[in-house]
RNA sequence: GGACUCGUAGCCUAGCCUGGACAGGGCGUCGGCCUUCUAAGCCGAAGAUCGCGGGUUCAAAUCCCGCCGAGUCCGCCA
């Protein structure tokens, strides 16, 4: 809704620049509190241009600008060199509520095309999921539904690294150690991973046995290759398990090995033989200096195997078939990244898209599975769930079991997926237990609770077909723009592939709801039918956008 | 040593790409608000040399250079 209103603000300030002969961008911002509701500082180019006063040039401009066209701008002032514009929020206020009326959960969505095959999560079967993979797992995901609802066709992956040493020690673990099943399978493999781990560490014969087993599974040995398929998929259904509480599922389970098995590694490797990075001494590899990455790229060793690098070209390759290429990776594959790239481009393919993530460290420094080191998503969603439990048991004692049970378990999984996502990808999280399970701080239950409240308005009354827009308080004109601003802003979220542009929006949209609701009564006021139909509004968007986030939106907590 | 990322109040964070009006939030601290739609809420107060130093600009948290600190990577691992 709000594209519109910058379009008509747009249109009204390029027409008064053209009377005055004076061309330059709008340069439409949001300005801050106190200076109306849409500003531009195209006056300071305009004042550095003709040689005039910003201030006078902003006087003067404002005065051109033509406001009997307008729909949704109804005031125009000149300050500091600025032009604030002023919104008609009854008009905008009644646009916006029949258009989220109208387009009821599609409001918000966009009508971008194309495909995308979005690569995420992708850790490998070696254990269960820790929290670093988690935060990969709601970055991807998030940007999964956030791409959908833009318009795009999206294809989600899992690239399961089957062809690395972590699953070959499993592998060799699980000849001669038990597996204890009591546990939950992920967690399972991860004990025989890192008793296996050890014992390798301290057996050269174990080591290799470790070594011929990578090559006759590289080799395609059939009873090695149902050994490591068994072992992978049974950690996976695991890994799915707490993927699936979590929200998350993946189109795709892509096997590194069958880009080997098919052949096309092989041909990957003769294209870019001829290529005049490549160099054959011992080893092949491509020299990258002439893409800025002074490290070499190893595409075959000694011994004629390929590394993982070379695998994940023909990969890509075949992902470039299928549409545009966004890959969420953590902050250790960066390197491969960049050489991934500059490779794509001496083959002449399209570049994948990266969003990469930093780490999460423990106070003591980062996680290893190989070491039993790491948190898992297993034990920080049971720990969120335990703790959200004794809240909704302090407040809602009178709900049954049930009810307290499911609510804590979508507050758990809300305040632990909205934590992973509302911090910058780019920003390194030191992980505390108290952070993320403190629900007194505002996060996903704060939004959780801005919607319930709604609901418990709405259900109390029938939504009026008919509403009169009278004067708006300060509340009411927030939540009008915030509601009318979803939909640029889930377009900017999905292109720039931020989710963390929708955390941020739901807690504004949150706050004002919340203090809408403590200033303001709906049921029994005078403008009870418009406030109902706002409600309805801002409920609508906020389901909306929390549904692209994977937070699950609650009627009652 | 080199490359990349980050450095904003006691703590966490937005803004940085695309430079503009007194740097937004939250936690914590202090003080208020439950006889009316659930107080997981609301209202108010105090708290910031935007890591440091230089430069560009009418204007720098934002762009450029240098330095310091943190993280990651620099394997014929994956």
């Amino acid at each position: 809704m709000l594209d519109v209103v910058y379009e008509e603000a747009e249109r009204l300030l390029r027409g008064a620049m053209a009377e005055a002969g004076a061309e330059a961008e709008p340069a439409l911002q949001e300005p801050r509190a106190g200076y109306g509701d849409l500003a531009s500082s195209a006056c300071f180019t305009l004042a550095r241009k003709l040689g005039r006063a910003p201030a006078e040039l902003a006087e003067e401009l404002a005065g051109k600008i033509e406001l009997s066209s307008a729909r949704f701008i109804s005031a125009v002032e000149a300050l500091n060199g600025f032009i604030n514009f002023h919104f008609n929020y009854s008009e905008l206020a009644r646009a916006t509520i029949e258009r989220v009326a109208a387009e009821g959960e599609r409001y918000g969505s966009g009508g971008r095309r194309g495909r995308i095959i979005l690569e995420h999560t992708s850790a490998n079967p070696d254990g269960p999921l820790h929290i670093g993979h988690g935060r990969n797992a709601a970055i991807g995901d998030s940007l999964a539904r956030i791409l959908r609802f833009s318009g795009y066709e999206v294809e989600t992956e899992y690239y399961l690294n089957d062809m690395g040493r972590q699953l070959a020690v499993v592998v060799l673990g699980l000849r001669r150690l038990k597996l204890d099943t009591s546990l939950k399978q992920d967690h399972a493999i991860a004990k025989v991973y890192v008793e296996a781990s050890r014992m390798v560490e301290e057996s050269e014969e174990l080591q290799a046995e470790l070594s011929e087993l990578m090559r006759a599974y590289e080799a395609g040995d059939e009873s090695t290759v149902r050994e490591f398929r068994e072992a992978a998929e049974y950690c996976m259904q695991g890994i799915r398990e707490t993927l699936q509480r979590l929200g998350v599922s993946h189109d795709l389970t892509v096997w590194e090995s069958e880009f080997v098995r098919s052949g096309e590694v092989e041909r990957v490797l003769e294209r870019l033989s001829s290529s005049p990075c490549a160099r054959q001494e011992e080893v092949l590899y491509l020299d990258l200096s002439g893409f800025g990455i002074d490290k070499e790229l190893v595409l075959r060793r000694s011994d004629g195997t390929m590394l993982y690098a070379t695998r994940d070209i023909a990969h890509h390759l075949w992902k470039a078939e299928r549409g545009r290429m966004i890959n969420v990776w953590g902050a250790d594959h960066k390197l491969l990244a960049e050489q991934l790239g500059a490779v794509m481009r001496i083959l002449g393919a399209p570049e994948p898209e990266f969003v990469i993530h930093e780490f999460i460290t423990l106070p003591g420094g980062s996680m290893s599975t190989r070491k039993g080191r790491f948190i898992s998503m297993d034990e920080l969603l049971d720990e969120a769930a335990a703790r959200a439990l004794q809240e909704v048991e302090r407040r809602r004692g009178e709900k049954d079991e049930a009810f307290r049970r499911r609510v804590a378990e979508q507050v758990a999984v809300g305040a632990v997926r909205y934590a992973m996502v509302r911090v910058a990808p780019e920003k390194h999280v030191k992980f505390r237990w108290e952070e993320v399970l403190d629900f007194e701080r505002q996060g996903a239950p704060f939004i959780q609770y801005a919607h319930a409240r709604a609901c418990r308005i709405l259900e109390k009354a029938e939504l009026p077909e008919r509403f009169e827009v009278g004067e708006l308080s300060q509340d009411e004109r927030r939540l009008v723009k915030l509601v009318a601003a979803m939909p640029v802003t889930v377009d900017r979220a999905a292109e720039e592939l931020k989710p963390s542009l929708l955390a941020a929006y739901l807690l504004e949209l949150a706050t004002a709801f919340h203090s809408f609701y403590s200033s303001v009564r709906v049921l029994g006021s005078e403008s009870e039918a418009f406030r109902l139909r706002l409600v309805q509004a801002v409920k609508t968007a906020l389901a909306n956008t929390m549904r692209l986030l994977g937070i699950p939106v609650l009627e009652e907590m």
